[in-house]
DNA sequence: GACCATACCAGACATATGTCTGGTAATCAA
DNA sequence: TTGATTACCAGACATATGTCTGGTATGGTC
């Protein structure tokens, strides 16, 4: 290979890795030592390593194909599973048989198992905005607070516990979750009837 | 590591190669081995056979870290701009800076650049749900049909041209803009003055 | 029981791939 | 000119990683 001005190659070198990376497939050193033409692998090395340090690529000394992308270049993607109905104690089940998946962002330090999305079943939460046939993303990971909306799996009179939407209120000796649908009462389960799956953290509603 | 019911460790396996997969991260067989407790690098390179045979999965022979994902098993996702303040005439401008970007899973036959999206300013549409802060996402190629939310550019008093979100009224001779709020009134701009940027097809909210 | 399929284990092996040491040549500044 | 820096080369080396051969145990079917 001639000799070309300096950073040029890097750049290229830069977008071709980039590039390989979006689209999910980490090259290793002698794919991209083969797709510019080098002879020494020593050759790309040296200008990952430039790369490295200023910052423009991340590595995982001694893996396999480890050059990626710096957290926050580019935002993280993952599916969430869509949970259908929650029969009684079957969560993981219904975790394990999604209706379906949804993209989701994922943010860094976080994996996308941490989340699953519920089908918005009844009114109770339509003076908060959320509908029935919404979709609200719930993180598994975080700790429910009070004054959050949250799904709770409610032990009724059925033998169906389905999971629910509404505003978690924690006070000194009980939980309460409150609607936001005046035609709906609060709901004061027993401690062990009652189980917080998680907070919502974001509403999606499809438009046809 | 304990026998398990047939096909049930396989499919564990597979959400987790696909989550790393998506995460731009392919695993090895010895990583997969070590995160499912299994002393034997063999028995996971079996369960992958098999869902690649199935075709759940795609391999490329030899190759390290060579598990992918096939095309179209997965919902496409991609990136759509956040557009933030839209200034007069600056739409492209607008899309061409974003204040950020948002997965959304791309249908087949469509491709990412058909959609952005934008942050909700005012109240006018809090009787459909949608309120400030939410972020709703449009499809720039379809047709806006009468009786749908639509995103508009409208030009008012002001210099400024601010894109809203309303209810596209079709009637013989007009356009007309409604909101979902008593207190808004009906918009019925001129229509040299009003460029109707498409249909929201999706709302978001996050929640803290 | 004989047979087959499936889940899992053990360890050797080959190769894909990152790492290192040392070298040549061009360019630029002091 | 000298020295420093950069681009690139050559080849050995270590290790990360896929591949293979063979084995054990369990559960089902004929």
């Amino acid at each position: 290979m001639p000799r070309t001005p300096p950073g040029q190659t890097r750049d290229r070198i830069y977008r071709f890795v980039r590039d390989r990376l979006l689209g999910g497939d980490a090259p290793s050193l002698r794919e991209i030592r083969d797709h510019f033409g080098f002879r020494a692998v020593e050759t790309v090395r040296a200008h990952l390593a430039v790369l490295v340090a200023e910052g423009r690529l991340d590595r995982q000394p001694g893996k396999a194909r480890g050059y990626r992308l710096p957290a926050g270049a580019v935002p993280r993607q993952g599916l969430a599973p869509i949970v259908g109905t929650v029969a009684a104690g079957g969560f993981e089940e219904a975790i394990g048989n999604p209706e379906g998946e949804i993209p989701i962002g994922i943010p860094p330090s976080r994996s996308a198992s941490d989340y699953f999305a519920l089908r918005v079943r009844g009114e109770s939460m339509t003076g908060a905005g959320i509908f029935p046939g919404d979709t609200v993303v719930i993180d598994r990971r975080a700790r429910p607070r009070s004054g959050q909306i949250v799904v709770a799996l409610v032990e009724g009179e059925v033998l169906e516990t389905e999971a629910t939407v509404k505003r978690l209120v924690l006070t000194a000796d009980a939980v309460e979750l409150h609607p936001e649908n005046p035609a709906y009462p609060v709901l004061r389960p027993a401690a062990d009837s009652c189980r917080i799956l998680g907070p919502v953290v974001e509403l999606r509603r499809r438009f046809r």
